[in-house]
DNA sequence: GTCCAGGCAGTGC
DNA sequence: GCACTGCATGGA
């Protein structure tokens, strides 16, 4: 018999039930199915397009090929994949020692205990997802983004269900029109804002690698906000989720400020003073406290 | 009708 | 550099 599984050790402190919650939170995503206790993924890699499950027992994730073939080069990209979106190999005893001393802030580490920075691998995804989530609420910018993503991502038929990918860059840019994006809710900027980003990529003008050579998070950021379309919360939002920059705080952000206000950290949301004073003691680790306060803003069913 | 949502570009100092 | 203003698009 054929095994189509395999396991992936976990080092760090992991509660896959949490993070398996948060990647739903009620929400219409289309990127990934949970499914009882599993997550299930699609992804195109190396050409094939791949459908997969992910269990969290013990201490590793055990990984099931649902639809394509594995091999070792397959395993080896799923499995980087996977380290990289839920951010297993961060020792989090630091961040949680810094929470315990926080009066307001110590009940997470109780609460959320094992939580993964949920990230988003794919750069150009990470964008794409911040440009369409630009000031809409986020039941508004699902809708939008599963449009996007049944149009132009890649679709994998299994059981009674269809899986998406995310578009690839060359796709938008040869393929999708504003008129295209217009007809699915976005924006007129918008629009034109994804169109540019995705041709920005397909010229090679930008991708993560490039971003990664560059020295330092401020000339990643000048790099992303050079961009149109792309200000600062967008160009944080990506150097978080996607390069895991740590100190990449999106700063504005609508869900950061009332999770700020809801626990009585600031006075109102321009009380700069009072958020500048709470990130610097959690320095190096602003991205999971905001990934947090994001937590706590979702309520279970 | 009003307010808000995981903002951005432009302007004025 | 910063604060403020207009703008865009729906949803509650």
């Amino acid at each position: 018999m054929q095994m189509d599984s395999f396991r992936i050790p976990v080092q760090q402190e992991l509660d896959f039930g949490e993070c398996r919650w948060f990647l739903d939170r009620n929400f219409d995503e289309c990127l990934h199915v949970i499914n009882g206790d599993a997550v299930l993924k699609a992804l195109t890699v190396k050409g094939q397009h791949i459908l997969f499950s992910i269990e969290g027992s013990g201490d590793s994730l055990y990984v099931k090929i649902l639809q394509g073939k594995l091999n070792n080069e397959i395993e080896q990209e799923i499995t980087s994949y996977i380290s990289e979106w839920f951010d297993l190999k961060r020792n989090l005893t630091e961040f949680y020692a810094l929470l315990l001393e926080h009066e307001q802030l110590a009940y997470m580490v109780k609460e959320y205990r094992g939580l993964r920075l949920i990230g988003i691998p794919d750069l150009f995804e990470a964008i794409s997802w911040a440009i369409i989530g630009q000031q809409i609420n986020l039941n508004f910018a699902y809708k939008v983004k599963r449009r996007l993503v049944e149009k132009y991502g890649d679709r994998i038929e299994y059981g009674d269900n269809v899986y998406f990918t995310f578009p690839t860059f060359n796709k938008l840019a040869t393929e999708a029109s504003a008129e295209d994006l217009r007809s699915m809710q976005f924006s007129n900027s918008k629009a034109i804002y994804l169109l540019t980003v995705a041709s920005a990529f397909s010229n090679g003008e930008i991708s993560k690698s490039v971003l990664i050579d560059l020295p330092d998070q401020i000339s990643r950021q000048k790099a992303l906000t050079s961009l149109k379309g792309i200000g600062i919360w967008t160009a944080n939002y990506a150097l978080m989720k996607s390069l895991r920059e740590p100190g990449s705080i999106p700063y504005g952000d609508a869900g950061l400020l009332n999770a700020l206000l809801a626990h009585g950290l600031i006075r109102d949301k321009k009380d700069h003073l009072s958020i500048d004073r709470l990130f610097n003691r959690f320095s190096g680790w602003e991205t999971y406290l905001v990934f947090y306060l994001w937590r706590s803003l979702a309520v279970r069913k």
